[in-house]
RNA sequence: CGCGGAGUGGAGCAGGUGGUAGCUCGUCGGGCUCAUAACCCGAAGGUCGUAGGUUCAAGUCCUAUCUCCGCAA
């Protein structure tokens, strides 16, 4: 089949890779425009543009889709025009197709979606999920529609969330997952025996773009909701609280059922041990300022955290 | 040229007013103990990111360079 992928971060590469090997004619690849990221503000191509230039695959990255939105909209829609892919494969673009996108190709436009849609649609749904702990996720690949994430259902994956899993490992699992997917979804579309299932409504609920105020650890919560707040951020865009005046950001932590009746946010021992929500929550995998990641143990060698110290500002 | 921090024995940090390189932990040996991740004694282990420069003398000052990190995007 030709097909167009769209994708811009490290989740789509496993799909592009996967449409390649298998054979796939990936004609062009659209992407966002490099951006000026990081310290320093170096110009950094998007991952899957980089997976593109080394299948030596056209890359193309319009500042938008849509007309009215960028000068370059035109252009980019004439280069699809003539391109004449039979499906769009869309996985985490990070843009809005308009409607005379979406109906250029013969057999639609397809989206890998990380969730069990229609639960979280969105922008963040890996992070969310664990955030509000839940037990299950999955991908979802569906025929794209003009509103966000609500296209009728191809296939579904599930993968069950383990109690210490963070965001950043269900990442990689479902961005796994969504390229066998995906070539199985375009397998039975090509085949004219793909189901297509309606999305409810009732059942859905969004998963919004992580803020930096999200991602601030609040130890009045309840220890559930403070450790799910940290697996999910982990380990971007990471949840943080202040220590001595500084940033500190938390990877990853412990539940105790030590309790404890000190003040939340205070230092219940002198092994990173938190007072939060009545029990102790221990820090396990922390980075200070102007330092490294780095575990506990090795961070407490260097560093003295008494027993009384408080947390957050 | 967005702002800022850091590179020192296996780990994490101190030392930055230039003059024998230090702390905590770990490691190894020994001791004590019914016993221990406890305690006591001792030992090993570092060309102080790299390259130049200033100086009688540089981890410490100057210049260049590499790497890493926080903010910000």
């Amino acid at each position: 089949m030709k097909i167009v992928f769209m994708g811009t971060p490290d989740f789509a590469v496993p799909c592009l890779e996967a449409l390649i090997k298998v054979g796939h004619e990936v004609a062009a690849v659209f992407t966002q425009p490099d951006k000026p990221k990081n310290r320093g503000h170096k110009m950094t191509p998007p991952p899957v543009k980089e997976c593109a230039a080394a299948h030596n695959i056209p890359v193309y990255q319009p500042l938008s889709l849509r007309v009215n939105k960028s000068e370059d909209a035109e252009a980019a829609f004439d280069t699809l025009k003539s391109i004449a892919p039979d499906c769009i494969v869309v996985v985490a673009y990070g843009q809005i197709l308009p409607k005379y996108v979406l109906d250029l190709p013969k057999y639609g436009c397809i989206n890998v979606h990380a969730s069990l849609l229609p639960r979280y649609r969105g922008a963040a749904p890996i992070q969310h999920c664990i955030i509000n702990g839940e037990k299950e996720t999955g991908v979802t690949t569906m025929y794209m529609a003009e509103g966000l994430d609500t296209g009728d259902m191809i296939l579904v994956g599930k993968v069950a969330i383990d109690e210490k899993m963070t965001a950043s490992e269900l990442h990689d699992k479902l961005s796994e997952m969504g390229a066998g997917l995906i070539v199985e979804t375009l397998d039975e579309v090509e085949k004219g025996i793909a189901p297509r299932t309606p999305q409810t409504d009732e059942n859905t609920c969004y998963a919004s773009m992580l803020t930096k105020e999200m991602c601030r650890i609040d130890f009045s919560q309840p220890i559930d909701k403070v450790y799910d707040l940290i697996r999910g951020m982990s380990a971007s865009p990471c949840a943080f609280t202040f220590l001595d005046g500084k940033r500190f950001k938390v990877y990853f932590a412990e539940k105790t059922d030590i309790k404890t009746d000190i003040p939340a946010g205070t230092a219940a021992d002198d092994r990173l041990g938190v007072s939060c929500g009545g029990y102790v929550l221990r820090l396990t995998d922390v980075q200070a300022e102007g330092s490294k990641r780095m575990s506990a143990d090795d961070y407490l060698r260097g560093k003295k955290v008494p027993k009384g110290t408080v947390f957050g500002e």
